[in-house]
This record gives structure tokens, sequence and C-alpha cells, in this order.
DNA sequence: AAACATACGGAACGAGGTTCCGTTTTCCCC
DNA sequence: GGGGAAAACGGAACCTCGTTCCGTATGTTT
């Protein structure tokens, strides 16, 4: 991620990499109060360190926000496997996976806003999402449909995305992202 | 909408009723050249006036998208109490219906993604479109369900906002928004 | 300790939204 | 028709935010 040096033989400088420590807990906490937009200005003043040097180790806003919840998205991607040996049926593997999921988007204030976005720095967050998540989803639908619980056409990557449209604004009282969900769940379902 | 007058005797003067005419044609153009986020000066610049003219006839951008889409809005709402008589069932009057609306987001490039903005100039857009959408909705809910055919306990609130979140980013060729849709519609059976 | 690569900081630039006020246009009244 | 007040105009100026760039500082190696 970091690893700018041109002769490998070169360790990365010490220094470097207790900014980009400092960097990543401090997005995460700028994230927490003004979600996954937080002004470049603003996480750099929590690290204690210039703006350049958000943009040396991180190029893009999406680079960052990986790096910030990568652990929770492979937690999310190993609980696919799981889910489907542990559950009752696979049908019911999908909607306790496709929770998981919800529930990680739904406390990431603007994450899913961002994962929707057409800007191109936020093309390597969308692949690194769907790349991850995708197939664990396609073998949960696949799973179910060989079944016979649900209907067999649905795309995965269609799914997905939609899943994550759902979870747009879910920090709105007025709104209930969960409830909807699960009306989409129930529509996977044969009828 | 643009009667700033205090003296209601005094009637709209003609250059500024002009303006406001051409502001419509030129953000029309633009939202549909380059989505319901064009620059305020690239609108101005079309409609020949400055960018202060703009502000004084549309105070937030979400004034200006909603005078835009009037029209249509009304049309969709209207829309709903007819498909409901000449519908087969309740249930196909709601589907047939919130395609009607789907219709109408996903070629309003980026309309879909500004009613979900939490940024309050767009808390208008958002007012108007629920205000004028949500008791449509209610009615063919409400028909639907008491034909047995639906589900009795679903918000139409949440649900128009769910549709309108599903209908973010249908530019995309690698997402389908209508799918997604369809099992919102499928889900909502009792089943 | 010197020399060199690496990394840093923050000024500077550009894009876009918004405000403000001196100027122009229109309208009303005589 | 002409004069003056009210209404509306235009666009410069300002603010915020992302991004780039380069002179300077800090490690690292020999």
């Amino acid at each position: 991620m970091a690893s700018t040096g041109t002769d490998p033989a070169r360790k990365q400088r010490a220094d470097s990499l207790r900014n980009q420590t400092a960097l990543l807990e401090a997005a995460a906490a700028a994230f927490i109060a003004s979600g996954v937009n937080a002004p470049v200005r603003d996480i750099a003043a929590r690290a204690g360190v210039g703006v350049g040097t958000i943009y040396r180790h991180f190029p893009t806003r999406a680079d960052l926000i990986v790096a910030v919840y990568r652990h929770q998205v492979e937690a999310c991607a190993e609980a696919g496997p799981v889910l489907l040996a542990q559950s009752a049926t696979p049908h019911a593997a999908l909607a306790s996976w496709i929770h998981l999921f919800v529930d990680f988007l739904v406390t990431k204030h603007g994450l899913a806003e961002a994962m929707r976005s057409d800007d191109a720095a936020f093309q390597t967050l969308h692949a690194y999402f769907l790349d991850r998540l995708v197939p664990v989803c396609a073998d949960l639908l696949a799973a179910a449909s060989a079944a016979g619980e649900i209907v067999p056409d649905m795309n995965p990557l269609v799914l997905m995305q939609g899943i994550g449209n759902l979870c747009i604004g879910a920090d709105n009282p007025a709104y209930d992202a969960r409830l909807m969900v699960d009306v989409v769940i129930a529509g996977l379902r044969v009828h």
C-alpha cells in the first residue's frame, strides 16, 4: 500500500510508517465523526501531518477508506462459507450474510453513498468491495438456488449493488434500510 | 416561486419573468447534458444571465430541480388513481405505478442521488417528491393490502425512499435498477 | 559523519457554490 | 412622455475543498 521505494532492499522509513499508522487512526476517527467524506485537511490535522503526506500514502480517498475498513470487509467475506455450513438452509445463510453486510454498511456514515459514486477516485473502493464480496454472495445464491429456495437467475453483482443502495441514508430515522432489505430477501424466494 | 415583491399589487417585472423562463429551459438542457448537479455557472451561461439571477429566482438547487420536473412529478402522482381503476388487480396497479416512477427517475441523471442527499439545500426536493407521491403510494398499498395481495404493514414512505435508492447509479451497465425493483415488488406479495 | 534517498509540510492553484453591491431596467404615476 | 422609486441584474469577490509541487527536513547507509 505505501511501499513507494524503488529499491526493494531498502526498507520503509520509520517516520513514514509512523505517519501511515497515525493517518489510519485519524481517518477512522474522522470517518466516525464526519463520514467518509471528511475533509482531507481535517484528517491531516487529526494525524498531525501535512496534506501532502496523506496523498503520498493514500493517493485517492478510496485507498484510505479501503485501508480503514479492510479488516471488516475481510471478516464479512469469510463469514459467508461459515454461515452456509452452520445455517439450517441456504436461504437462511444468505439472509444472515446479507444482514451482516447491511450492519457493516449502515454504521459507516456515507460509505454506501461513496461506493455508488461514479467519481474515478472511488473506482478502487467499488472494485475492492465487489471483488471481495460478490464471489461470496454468488456462492450463497448458488446454494440457495440449487436447493430450490430462490429464483435461479439472480445476478450477485446486481444484488450486492442493490443492497448497498438500499443502505444509503440509513441514518435518516424516517427511512428503514433493514426493512427494505428484508423485502428484497423475501422477493428472492420462489413464488 | 419568484414573487419576491413586498407589495402584492405590483406585478412581476417582464425581464424577471423572461429570465425565469430562460433559466428553466437552460436548467432542463443542462440537467440532460450534465445531470442535475450541473455547475451553476454553466446554467447561468446557457440562460445568458449572471449567477446572481439564478439565486434570486431559485435560492437552492432543489428549487430549480423541482421547478424543472414539477410537471412530470404531477403526472406520476395523477397516474396512481387511474392505474388503480384500470388495472386487473391492485397489486398490478402498484407494480405499474412503481415502474412509472422508476422510469422517471432513471432517466434523470443524478436525480435519485440528489433526493438522497442530506445536504440542507436538497431538503425542499426531498420534501416535494415525498409529499406529492407518498400519499399516492399509500393508497395503492392500502388497496393491494385490502385485497390480501401484499403484506399489510408496508410503510409507503420507506418504500418510496427504497425505490428511489435502488434507482441510484442506474446508468451503470453492470447494475440493473429495474431488476432490483422487481424483486422488491415480488417481496411485497404475501408469501 | 557525510552523502544520499526518502518523506515531509504547507503554500499555491483550480473548481465550484454563494454572497454582495453598484448599475441597469422596468413600472407606476403625474 | 418623462421622472423617480422599486425591482432585478451581473459578475467580481469570497469561501471551502481537493490536488499538486517543490524547497526543506529527516532517516539510512557506508
